[in-house]
DNA sequence: CGATTTTTTGACCGCACGGTAAAAACGTAG
DNA sequence: CTACGTTTTTACCGTGCGGTCAAAAAATCG
């Protein structure tokens, strides 16, 4: 599995063949085929493992804040943690949900697609709109500002290619300080 | 062209084969290396083609502007309206951006993906420092800023596919105003 | 030890891919 | 009609892919 992921963030699903992953891994294509019965049940398999991980770091991270806005804060400095800390795992997860497509060219993963985007973008919304409601935050289009948030925070995987010297700390503390700024009722 | 633009659209880049493209144009694989030495130069041409119809789509719209706050308006305006009205080009534009690397997965836009990053970020991180520079706008990290509106507006591509009820007139009201929130000195 | 699980070896299949040669069709000017 | 350059076709090649099969060889464990 480790090799796998690694695989997929390396060079891409599609050259990710088995006996790439095999190669990685010290073992035969055979081989791979004893436990998985076909490549696609193997990278059902990594989007799994990578999913259930990154939802558990998330819940060991989602301390109880007080407020919506320190929600707030808390979901983007513990997202981009996480991407920063694994940041091969995320680029394999990127790379599986953007290239595992039928011969349609539609995702095999709308199933999970919907929990993906549950995961991330359902929570997100549900600290704005009792930001909302508890008169913290100013009126805005949760979904919208949602997904704002949610595009700023995963803008952070191709920067972290493209350019080697992203200072994650200083770009969480500058998103937090935008989407402060965007959400709050009054200027602080 | 305009069937290799659709192909890599529709199925995604490694799936666009010669073949695919040929049949969706009418003629034999083979025709096309009439015109194109390898695939990788119809790839290009693609690329190039797309990328100059989008510049010659954004230099018509960008009408002159007051204020950087104008300016910083009329930018994501014309922007969410490009991708919405260019919807084929865009996603084929981002297939091609995302997987279009050599064996060690390394783009191979990296002189393209200067000029990409630079047609697109530089003008807006220009807009965000004139308007600092004037007092208009509050402080900021403008990379941070400029990075997080790319993101919200390139988010709208997958979302177009993944929900098809997207409000896009909506949608770019709402980008200008969050972002005229996050970046105004005084609150409007 | 013996039985079971796991891995290797090595050969193989059908397929789709990018790419190549040479021939055939085509348009057009003399 | 012919001759010539352009364009497209038919047929083919080598490669790597996912996947299969059978049997030998390790590794694991009660």
């Amino acid at each position: 599995m480790d090799c796998a992921i690694e695989a997929i963030a390396d060079v891409g699903l599609h050259r990710a063949s088995l006996a790439e992953i095999a190669r990685r891994a010290g073992i035969t294509k055979q081989a791979i085929f004893y436990h998985f019965a076909t490549r696609d049940a193997l990278i059902h398999e990594v989007l799994a493992v990578v999913t259930k991980q990154g939802a558990e770091f998330m819940a060991a991270r989602s301390r109880q804040e007080h407020t919506p806005a320190d929600e707030l804060r808390a979901y983007i400095e513990a997202n981009v943690e996480y991407i920063g800390s694994h940041r091969e795992r995320v680029k394999a997860l990127v790379a599986i949900a953007m290239n595992f497509t039928d011969e349609d060219g539609r995702s095999r993963l709308l199933p999970l697609d919907a929990s993906v985007y549950g995961d991330s973008l359902a929570p997100l919304q549900d600290i704005l709109q009792r930001g909302q409601e508890q008169g913290q935050f100013v009126e805005f289009n949760t979904r919208t500002m949602a997904m704002s948030i949610r595009a700023a925070i995963d803008a952070i995987g191709p920067q972290l290619n493209a350019i080697g010297d992203l200072d994650l700390d200083g770009y969480a503390r500058d998103l937090v300080e935008l989407f402060d700024r965007a959400t709050a009722r009054v200027r602080a």
